[in-house]
DNA sequence: CGCGGAGTTGATGATCTTCAAACATGGTGG
DNA sequence: CCACCATGTTTGAAGATCATCAACTCCGCG
């Protein structure tokens, strides 16, 4: 997978990524060997690209290794647009492929300073795509207690860490969230009450304390 | 899960919702109780809502009754922002909730006559939220026989109908891409080869004949 | 008091993963 | 030219994880 930038031409073109950016966004094309990485999860994102022929995967990978496709992108797609400054995926040439680069900065900053409103909406579509995508990694690659450990958490952060957090849904609806079933949820719970990293409150077993917030970040992958 | 709404007051309001939609959108007050319904996967999608108290969960169904909960929506969350004119998910109040309501289309529409290029980001970016939604109900709820379905028949899609589908991938991509193992990804196409339903041409099992598009599709779920 | 909904826990079972072996392909170098 | 190796794929056997089925508790409520 090694990084191989073949530079072949730099040229104002038209088509989809020029209909976003208008006339005065600057597109070159660049070309990738199958294999070759696009760019990183992590890294600036500088640009935004479009397939002109050839196939693209981007991924987001666990620590120890286990990896979730987010998509495949053929002729025509665009990828890589990130709505803060880093991408939040690695994205790969599957085969030789030519792309359309766009500077991301010039397209975003279009629909800026034509009205914060626009900016705003766009801003939380990519909340709720941000969040489907990180989603789907739990969805395709974690285990149960790592699925429930990282809902305790995102719980927790999205309460604001309360003393006592309050599920409002029940064990059905967190399974249909995880992927899991209410057996599943129950007994993660228990195993995570077991290690000390959790109580309940009450006898409703909605009302959770978390004892260890950095333990339960160990049992979530990442 | 009867529908319950009680319409409390309209009034216009400040808040998220009026800094995206600019001053002109009109913000009305809702109240739903608990188990409420407020509005369902393949409605026309008229408002876009956000939680001032209270708690909702989106969702979609298969026809067997799966679920795979998509969110949970928080105070201050906006949720119901579809890119067409319809519903992809069900949104239910899980506790008493109340929520501002904007307009779907003075709030898109702002953007539109602002300029198509921010329009065609927001539908670009939409695309992939709807891609991505749809891909976490396979990664929550499908089986592996239903998942290769649907991965055969989203690729035969995207690559117009060919009458030989050649995969740029390898199956170690199409198992990340939909949370399996290369050994299931290869079952499940030997599986669908032995019901007469695909074959393999050539040597190298990248190339696909779909033989029976119909009997695929009812592999997978919905 | 009985009933239903929600949750926990145990026993069993199915699906999918892991481990393993076999085979084909394609590139490299003697 | 062919041995050789890495990569990709299929298939089988065994195993782990999670689902299913079931029993039980607790609680709120008419």
């Amino acid at each position: 997978m090694l990084v191989r930038i073949n530079r072949t031409n730099r040229r104002l073109v038209d088509g989809h990524l020029a209909a976003l950016g208008a006339e005065r966004v600057f597109c070159s094309e660049f070309n990738y060997r199958g294999g070759a990485e696009i760019f990183g999860e992590g890294e600036g994102a500088e640009f935004v690209y479009q397939i002109i022929s050839g196939v693209v995967r981007t991924h987001k990978l666990l620590p120890d290794g286990r990896r979730q496709i987010k998509a495949f992108h053929l002729a025509g797609d665009m990828f890589g647009l990130e709505n803060g400054t880093t991408h939040r995926f690695t994205a790969e040439a599957i085969v030789g492929t030519e792309v359309r680069i766009a500077g991301r900065r010039s397209l975003l900053e279009v629909t800026t300073h034509r009205g914060t409103e626009a900016a705003n909406l766009i801003a939380l579509i990519n909340q709720n795509l941000q969040h489907a995508e990180s989603h789907m990694l739990l969805l395709g690659r974690k285990t149960a207690l790592e699925r429930v450990a990282a809902f305790l958490l995102e719980m927790d952060e999205r309460l604001a860490h309360p003393d006592v957090m309050i599920l409002p849904m029940t064990r059905r609806d967190i399974a249909d969230y995880l992927g899991l079933t209410i057996e599943t949820i129950s007994r993660a719970l228990s195993t995570l009450r077991g290690e000390q990293i959790l109580r309940f409150i009450g006898q409703t077993q909605r009302e959770v304390v978390l004892l260890d917030r950095g333990r339960l970040a160990t049992f979530d992958a990442q």
